[in-house]
DNA sequence: ATTTTTATTAAACAGATGTTCAATAAGTGA
DNA sequence: TCACTTATTGAACATCTGTTTAATAAAAAT
């Protein structure tokens, strides 16, 4: 009753013929007609399995995310419940995690790439806060903003890193993040 | 010296076509081919001034960003240069700006639309926030992440606030955001 | 008002998209 | 191994894209 054998190649044909693709042009100039022509499926085949060249890239993007998810319970398991500072940035793995797959974030956050997958990293993020997150004083409403505020404000962080090409460490961003919360008089 | 009145005309002419087309279907649904037969405009034209319906969206929300710079500087001119605990909530007009374009940002936070947008929104409160910030004890670089964390934490705000399809007043979120920076224990 | 400049047009083009079809091949299950 | 189920294929289709061409129309400049 598992995935047929056919699709699985099928798929990995479909993966690895992205992965070369992208180390010749931006995902945006992929025609979905010379990823087939490589990766020696039928075009017709594609459509059986992803909508768009956008669609591939999302089932990657995807396994990504799971690592994220999987990195950042790793402290949890270690520290235990976490007495928190609410945040405490040394549980952060995102920014590790980031630099990990440093090409890859290079095209989420790429001017001419869908907002979706900005909103798959969010999504990871804000479920990730919100473990950490003892109920607070505040009613769910409010909690869910703030738990928004803080997911894209770490977002912002990546995002500035990125524009200014990933630079500095991920320790070194985990340090400024130190930094910006002790600041209290935002 | 200035612009050809045919430009201004089939700019014009694009511009309501697009318009009338949103109230359609979605920004992504949109022909080159059909938008132009509505306007009455040479497809081949389009092409003399715009390199793709998202360009032309573009193009109106370069304006909308506009409004949103002046409506920034309102409260700069009356209060004066601000003694601030920096960010001050009610010089935000952030959210009054949003809730007054309501439908545009509805596109530019939807998921199939390109990341481009959501920059340009970006970059215009970054903006606002350097013009509030004064100089601080931080050094270039971690100012600049600063802004970027509290910049990207208000768009997380305007993005929840969608995802609860706007149900919240302008106020309101003015409200929550001051709840949110109150809360010193990030 | 006439010349000069330039924007728009229609037509045609190769290429890409998204979909459908019957034929075939490959994997599954007994 | 053999029958069955289903994924893949190639071919064809209308449509959309992006670009180029010479002819024409409209605006600007004098």
């Amino acid at each position: 009753m598992s995935v047929d054998l056919r699709i699985i190649k099928t798929k990995e044909r479909l993966h690895e013929s992205l992965i070369a693709l992208l180390k010749e042009m931006p995902l945006e100039k992929i025609k979905i007609s010379v990823l087939c022509q490589r990766a020696q499926i039928n075009r017709g085949t594609f459509y059986l399995h992803y909508a768009s060249v956008d669609a591939l890239f999302a089932d990657f993007f995807e396994q990504i995310i799971a690592d994220l998810r999987e990195a950042y319970l790793e402290p949890l398991r270690t520290k235990s419940p976490l007495k928190i500072k609410e945040l405490d940035p040394k549980t952060v793995r995102i920014f590790h995690h980031i630099k990990k797959y440093e090409s890859f974030y290079r095209i989420v956050f790429s001017k001419n790439v869908p907002l979706a997958y900005y909103y798959m990293l969010l999504e990871q993020i804000t479920v990730n806060l919100q473990q950490n997150t003892n109920v607070s004083s505040y009613d769910e409403r409010v909690q869910g903003y703030l738990v928004a505020y803080q997911a894209n404000a770490i977002i912002g962080l990546a995002l500035q890193w990125a524009e200014r090409d990933f630079q500095e460490t991920a320790e070194e961003l985990s340090e400024i993040l130190v930094q910006i919360l002790r600041t209290k008089s935002e």
